[in-house]
DNA sequence: CGGAATGATTGACATATGTCAATGCCATTT
DNA sequence: AAATGGCATTGACATATGTCAATCATTCCG
């Protein structure tokens, strides 16, 4: 259940068995089923998730009850409301399953602890919250200046697999456009070919 | 030169006065005129900036020679490009200063050795980041969902100052709409009171 | 002083995207 | 096999935003 988690430590510092057998005890593992929630809009947000198998989605439903999905997380992702899960008030967001779920939970305590005792772990957190705020800052740079055609064809490059694994008005809401625009662009860069 | 920066500091943790006045040794105070570069499209960035006083701009170029600004900075806050600035290759955005600055500024090396001494900073840096990211994914669901007037009077609310310090067609370009756009979305507001 | 540059506004029109309703497709259930 | 629900597509039309050109005010600078 820790192969994934233990691949992308190794991936960014050089943990010893005995370091890696001691950080899972840190961890809650948890499995949760296709369409279950992780995280409920009005709750506080307990638990940073690495996903090991499965996908998820973290969205927000507006006042017409539209779901504007802000991202999705894949085998070996993170995910979880920084803000709720930093400032222990009540989450704006919803997160939850769109396939059967493996999942490793930290809580705010067990992470700090886990971080105390395994010192070199800060480094790996750092790296994580430095990429995770440059491919946001990419994607607010897309979502700001592209045209919704290069905003497609952007995530497909970024997540080739993404349009298997996920229903297109999904990833339309997800680009901040509508599932019939995202029908359209599709049918224009289908005839071009 | 320190005032502001140290009292940033002590928003987020407490430091003693031996180890502020040891940081002080890792930045380098630089004070840079309007118009002039702190980084240039092309040259890696050596530094993460803190601003003292003054404000700058970081923007793209696109192929039409159109500007598209990602981010001001103003005195408080930091700012880098952490892309380049963490993996040693050359930048795709410039930052400039829009009024005449004073800056700190911090390179890799001397950013590891400092929170290697006072490894409380490492507490501020990691909150710095997270505060970033949850501003970043903030704007980004902004810029998904919201319509342009929505966008603007969330930038106002956010930065009410900016109006008065930066050019409209500045905001516009941070904003991803064109500076006519956001004229006739002002005079739209401006009717309806 | 007067001309040049910069920035904001406005109008006319073009294009991109949204909205709503209808249809068709496919997989699942009954 | 028939019925259902979820999803994608399409058409007609509405709205938001972009583009281009003209004008005006303000500031900058020789």
């Amino acid at each position: 259940m820790f192969e994934l988690l233990f691949q992308k430590f190794d991936e960014k510092i050089e943990l010893s068995q005995g370091e890696k057998l001691l950080s899972k005890s840190f961890f809650i593992p948890k499995k949760i089923r296709k369409k279950q929630y992780l995280l409920q809009e009005g709750d506080v947000s307990k638990y940073t998730a690495f996903v090991e198998k499965g996908f998820l989605r973290c969205y927000t439903i507006d006042d017409k009850g539209t779901e504007h999905i802000l991202q999705f997380a894949f085998e070996g992702w993170w995910i979880a409301d920084q803000y709720s899960f930093l400032t222990n008030t009540p989450s704006r967001y919803n997160i939850d399953a769109l396939e059967d779920c493996e999942l490793l939970l930290l809580t705010k305590e067990s992470e700090e602890q886990m971080l105390e005792k395994i010192p070199k772990l800060e480094r790996y957190f750092r790296l994580l919250l430095q990429n995770s705020l440059i491919a946001t800052i990419r994607r607010l740079e897309s979502s700001l200046s592209d045209t919704a055609e290069e905003k497609y064809n952007r995530l497909l490059t970024n997540c080739p697999t993404i349009a298997e694994r996920v229903p297109q008005h999904m990833i339309a809401s997800a680009m901040g456009i509508t599932p019939e625009t995202l029908s359209r662009i599709r049918k224009q860069i289908s005839l071009r070919k």
